[in-house]
DNA sequence: ATAGTGACTTTTGTTTTGCAAGTCGCCGCA
DNA sequence: TGCGGCGACTTGCAAAACAAAAGTCACTAT
């Protein structure tokens, strides 16, 4: 389930896990509400599609998100978060906070992303869990 | 100073600046009050020296380290934060948290790391504010 | 039968990373 | 006055990750 590790520090053990340069940009996407392959192939930072399908498949192998099918014949999935991918929203916060403090002309934070928190972010089985999550990118 | 960013996402930018394997590393290390080339080598996540050349660079020239000489006749230097570098303890506090929750054995976070703020990083002119930073790996 | 859609996979470069070794200025010692 | 060593990089080259474009495959709609 988890890669061998650099080392036993957190920080550089979380970043054995989304520290490149598209696995956090897929999981933005997904907290905005994107669900869909295409919804998470089609955002302005322009993902190539094999990088996409590989990010998805690491970031459910490590536990972060679920891929379900919402359709039968044929098949069709969308990619959810788990908790333990929900959980992952403050270090998206801070990153943003940063940014938006040292770096001119960022977008602003919508108020689902800035004040929200992990369990609004994880669906209960069955349900969307998106109430406070307009699809924006 | 700054590169082309892929998008004016916030979270995107930042890590156009540091969403790489290794600049996260350094800057815990350099927070962990390791500032000269070979303590910053020598660490047990073993990164190569013509990378970490590369990325003290690159920090150096989005203003997050700023290298200064601490002797001449040779020329020696350290590599310390700015408030911008500073500025992103609770990134890496929030990165540590959600790895202590979710991945199994790693280390504990040290006090002056879990209860660290910006500011006691930030070093003042002249002085080296490292009061609460033990030279931890 | 033909075209289209969704969700990938394959192919073929390009870029980044990693390891080992080399360089360069200076210092201490014989 | 030559030699070894240290600190701080730099270079050369192989391996891995990334990217653009095209292809595949299971359907469904016309």
């Amino acid at each position: 389930m988890y890669p061998q590790f650099r080392s036993p520090c957190p920080v550089a053990s979380a970043l054995d896990l989304v520290g490149d340069k598209w696995s956090l940009i897929v999981l933005r996407t997904i907290f905005a509400g994107r669900h869909r392959y295409n919804e998470l192939a089609d955002i302005t930072e322009k993902i190539s599609t094999n990088i996409l399908a590989d990010r998805l498949a690491r970031l459910e192998e490590y536990g972060l998100i679920a891929k379900r099918a919402y359709q039968h014949k044929p098949e069709r999935f969308e990619y959810h978060l788990t908790q333990r991918g929900a959980d992952f929203l403050p270090v998206l916060q801070q990153l943003a906070i940063w940014a938006r403090e040292h770096i001119p002309n960022r977008w602003s934070l919508p108020g689902w992303f800035a004040e929200g928190t992990a369990r609004q972010f994880y669906p209960e089985p069955g349900t969307d869990g998106a109430a406070l999550n307009p699809r924006a990118g």
